[in-house]
RNA sequence: GCGGGCGUAACUCAAUGGUAGAGUGUCAGCCUUCCAAGCUGAAUGUUGCCGGUUCGAGUCCGGUCGCCCGCUCCA
């Protein structure tokens, strides 16, 4: 930060945190390269190297170990039972029904405007305007009959009102619904509906309170909503002002499925892991003596058309994820909505975003689906987003949207029996219960994680022989450990060589051991300190006397003396293994 | 999608329209007993890509791709 432009501390309190030094360390160090770059460059795609693989690993590990294999680290849940999870592994191309069912086809293919006072979408195809003018008034002239429809449909004319309908049966109901309502001062009474030979509009004469008036009931042509949205009222709110002009959504990715590549093969690539989960719900409960509540767990690659990529790898179109989909009884999922919506921020914390760039975001009512009853944002404070957060993952009160979707749309049945619940029989069991199960969905992004935990980890310290480093957590640092001979001679080298094999064959599971014995230790050291490697092991002249070696902590760069046969147990202590 | 800025070695950056360079890093050798230390040497570029103007283009012009910033968007 210069002098001329001072940024207080409560702002941003990481300043020196540059995002183009990030990308560069990034870079240097083998964490993150632009996908296809010698051709140059592909947008929105970005690929890990060797340090950046690893850490993604340890995340996507770190993740299925607390989630599914020991989730909440063997915390109880709200009723006091044990917190139990299941993985699946679902395909990337499903049947295109499920997109349909699940609203990602369909809803987001065609051209569609937003109303941004009400944050709702609608296709811009089922805008139908309401155009009314006084029976004397020009346009009307009886010699000029057409005259209010050119007027409506060159965009001369605005309508005084709109509505969504997607077929005619519904735009007779919209204009039924006219009769008993209030129009900017219009006081309908009665309006007869003449269709005038075309399907898409309807002209009528309606009494009003200010005397006989011709209507007309028309979509509106979308080169017309492209020019005037912002004369158009709002089907909503009935204000102007508030459209946006009809775009199109094309988010989702493409494809075919057999060599011929017709029309009636076209398939989508998934834009979220949660559908399969849905999908393969009943075969679950059926197959593996699951009992709600329970959750399913799902990773693995996601594909978003995004409109803008950008932010290095924030917004990519292709990126990971890893989603639990957490199944409870009606009655209980505010509970658990709670219970996973605290446990997630916790987790995160636990991995190494624990300062104040972390936030816990509660929706606001208005920002929330129709279907749902909480939803809240894990958000980091990125410094690209500073002094505000970007989304990390969000916990979302589904209730029973997306089951009942697939059950309308696969016409299969999708509830669950719980035996445990209903009415006591005369021998005292419960008579069991039918009901579609409440869902509780952490979704987190797996890229973004690994790049906020690059973010919160890069620190600048112009005082350090090494002044850029990476502070990751041990337990997800790509290099465990390193170990050095001080100088490669004297038995040195063969006392590290044996040190480095012990540890390697401890700890290959959770990360890499590296051995260095190039060039000035001073430059091992600051190597590991940009890759981000925690604890490094020197072995020195002493070693050979007593046995001991010395132990450089990354963070504080402090030296203790340690014995060489107590170096697994410490690493084992640190690592959590 | 719109507007602005920028693309030169792995990184950070130089180079009046006139022979493409430096520092760092990397690698090798020597030397080194704890912090990018020292000495010697080496490798790495169709200057993002395509075209144009010019005797001559990293430099000027057009297009294109990519990255960054601001709007917009983010189901």
């Amino acid at each position: 930060m210069t002098a001329a432009e001072p940024k207080p501390e409560s702002v941003s309190p990481n300043p020196a945190k540059s995002m183009d030094a990030i990308m560069a360390l990034c870079k240097r160090r083998g964490f993150i390269y632009q996908a296809s770059e010698i051709y140059g460059g592909i947008n929105g795609f970005w690929d890990y190297g060797p340090l950046g693989a690893q850490l993604k690993k340890n995340l996507r590990d770190a993740w299925w170990q607390d989630m599914i294999m020991n989730p909440c680290w063997g915390r109880s849940g709200p009723g006091g039972q044990r917190v139990r999870c299941v993985p699946v592994e679902t395909c990337i191309i499903q049947h295109p029904k499920v997109w349909e069912a699940s609203g990602h086809v369909g809803g987001f293919n065609d051209p569609m405007v937003d109303d941004k006072e009400t944050k709702q979408r609608f296709r811009a195809d089922h805008l139908v305007g309401l155009f009314v003018v006084p029976a004397e008034n020009q346009y009307i002239d009886k010699a000029k009959r057409p005259g209010i429809r050119k007027a409506a449909l060159s965009g001369q004319l605005a309508p005084v009102r709109s509505f969504i309908a997607s077929n005619e049966s519904e735009a007779h109901l919209a204009l039924q619904e006219l009769k008993k309502r209030d129009l900017g001062g219009l006081d309908v009474r009665a309006a007869h509906v003449q269709i005038d030979g075309s399907e898409s509009w309807h002209a009528f004469d309606m009494d009003s309170a200010r005397g006989q008036m011709h209507g007309l009931l028309v979509q509106i042509p979308m080169r017309i909503l492209e020019q005037t949205h912002t004369t158009i009222p709002s089907p909503f709110t009935g204000k102007a002002g508030s459209l946006t002009p009809p775009r199109q959504f094309n988010l989702m990715f493409k494809t075919y499925v057999g060599a011929t590549a017709t029309e009636s093969d076209i398939a989508y690539m998934r834009p979220e892991t949660a559908q399969g989960v849905f999908v393969q719900f009943k075969n679950v409960v059926d197959t593996t003596r699951v009992k709600i509540p329970f959750g399913i767990g799902n990773t693995g690659r996601s594909f978003r058309n995004e409109v803008t990529p950008r932010n290095f790898t924030f917004r990519s179109r292709e990126f990971e994820q890893a989603e639990l989909e957490f199944f409870c009884h009606p009655s209980e999922s505010v509970e658990w909505y709670q219970f996973w919506r605290d446990f997630r921020m916790e987790w995160w914390k636990s991995i190494g975003l624990a300062g104040d760039n972390l936030i816990l975001r509660e929706h606001e009512k208005d920002e929330l689906s129709h279907y749902s009853q909480g939803t809240s944002d894990v958000e980091y404070r990125f410094p690209f987003t500073a002094p505000g957060f970007g989304e990390l993952e969000g916990i979302a009160h589904r209730g029973c949207f997306d089951l009942t979707q697939h059950q309308t749309h696969s016409k299969q049945k999708m509830e669950y029996f719980d035996a445990s619940r209903g009415e006591l029989a005369p021998n005292g069991q419960p008579k069991g219960e039918w009901y579609m199960p409440h869902c509780i969905e952490p979704a987190a992004g797996l890229d973004r994680g690994a790049l906020a935990l690059i973010c919160e980890a890069y620190t600048k310290d112009e005082s350090r022989a090494s002044p850029e480093f990476l502070k990751l957590h041990p337990r997800l640092a790509p290099i465990k450990a390193a170990v050095f001979p001080l100088v490669n001679k004297d038995g040195m080298p063969e006392i590290a060589e044996k040190l480095h094999a012990e540890l390697t064959a401890k700890f290959w599971r959770q990360g890499s051991i590296e051995m260095d014995e190039k060039q000035s230790i001073g430059k091992r050291y600051a190597r590991m300190d940009e890759a981000g490697c925690p604890f490094c092991f020197t072995v020195d002249g002493d070693t050979v006397k007593d046995q001991t070696v010395t132990l450089r902590d990354r963070d504080t760069g402090a030296q203790q003396r340690m014995a060489l046969d107590k170096v697994a147990s410490f690493l084992s202590e640190k690592l959590g293994a």
